[in-house]
DNA sequence: ATATTCCAGATCGTATACGGTATGTGATGC
DNA sequence: GCATCACATACCGTATACGATCTGGAATAT
């Protein structure tokens, strides 16, 4: 006898109700996570809710300062910097690793996500932008038969979600660049070019987006 | 008045009880890990045991099902194969952008930590070999600059802590093979090499090892 | 006015308690 | 014998309770 008892466990529903909220941005950097008012609000005790927390604590994306408590990560400028220094080096990996699984579909999608991009350079709407390229770059790596690396690559996306918003109202000269970049990278892809030159490409292109941001920074 | 209380909660002292003897392999792969027992053994309640074993449980080094418990990750022969894949470009990553910062001492180090590896050949101990192999290349990229990719390459050594004193069992043939590798990269080093070529020296010899490893598998 | 002390409310950290679920064992029927 | 069921046991999941710690602001001193 089957028992179909798809029933999760209160501390794994929070833990998605958190995560949900971190990523959707309802819940912003810096925004302080109360225990016992996530418990009142989901109808449960704070011992589910802390083992959440927690879990989320070591992914990055909350931060916990014992007796303070909870909040969302705040990854400041620096941090900002690692992450898309490392992510340029797992998704460059990752991308190049799916390439001998990609489908002419993926390409085709991806290809419309940038022209989708592209249109909207006239009528500028960094939020909607910014959405719109990690979905390119998702639809580059999804296929990576590395779940190791896949995994890897989506914390680092989603540890910035607070940032993404704002990534291309930071620096937007980046963005008619940045599509240029992503028709070089399909083109790359198409013409069956050498993993590596694939992987590099993928990498310059997220460290190019870094540097910008960077001297941004310093000059402001 | 500074209060200097040093203590961290037992949550902490949970986690950092429990992370050490995994990783000194105390607790083997699959070793169950009964929360009751640990709570009992360090006296203390259950409540800060289960929230460090939930950050263990992100972190990849313990494995919970629920109503059931929490055992030490088991790393199967391909979950193996994903992690060093990863590790390699992690490590290659991190070792290239620690180029800048390195030492003569640091390159000494690892100069010694090889020496000695090269010394075992004779008498060949898979364990000690192993082990000096963990830090040579952990050697190589402590200076890393970026903590994010430290902090990645880290985790991929420690997830595969209970594996890692076999290693070299699986497939001795590697060892004097990989000692080589280990004076070619050094070499490079000491010659100012591209950093990417050094990059990709660290990633393949990670990659060859997995090779080999896969080879020796689907053979037997 | 500024710095310091004290206090109350908010929130955290952990112990304890108890019902729920899985698992092994022995009894029962075939 | 072998399969099935009932039950005991071990362990997990969560709620509740309470002391400990932090925080902000009012009261007080300088």
């Amino acid at each position: 006898m089957i028992r179909i008892d798809e029933r999760i466990s209160k501390s794994e529903l929070t833990y998605d109700w958190i995560r949900e909220r971190i990523i959707g941005r309802e819940f912003n950097p810096g925004y302080r996570l109360v225990l016992g008012a996530i418990a009142k609000e989901l109808g449960i005790s704070v011992v589910p809710v802390r083992e959440a927390v927690r879990r989320l604590e070591a992914e990055g994306l909350i931060e916990f300062e014992r007796n303070v408590g909870a909040r969302v990560a705040m990854v400041n400028q620096d941090e900002y910097i690692d992450t898309m220094q490392t992510l340029g080096v797992l998704e460059g990996a990752a991308t190049a690793l799916a390439l001998p699984l990609m489908t002419e579909a993926d390409l085709a999608r991806a290809q419309a996500i940038n022209d989708s991009m592209r249109a909207m350079l006239e009528d500028f709407d960094p939020v909607a932008f910014t959405s719109l390229n990690e979905k390119f770059h998702r639809a580059l790596f999804q296929r990576c038969p590395n779940p190791h690396i896949s995994e890897l690559a989506d914390r680092g996306w989603n540890r910035m979600s607070g940032l993404r918003s704002s990534t291309f109202a930071f620096v937007p000269d980046r963005a008619p660049r940045s599509v240029m970049e992503h028709d070089d990278i399909l083109r790359l892809i198409r013409e069956n070019a050498e993993p590596l030159e694939i992987e590099l490409a993928v990498r310059e292109h997220k460290w190019r987006t870094v540097e910008a941001y960077r001297q941004q920074r310093t000059s402001s």
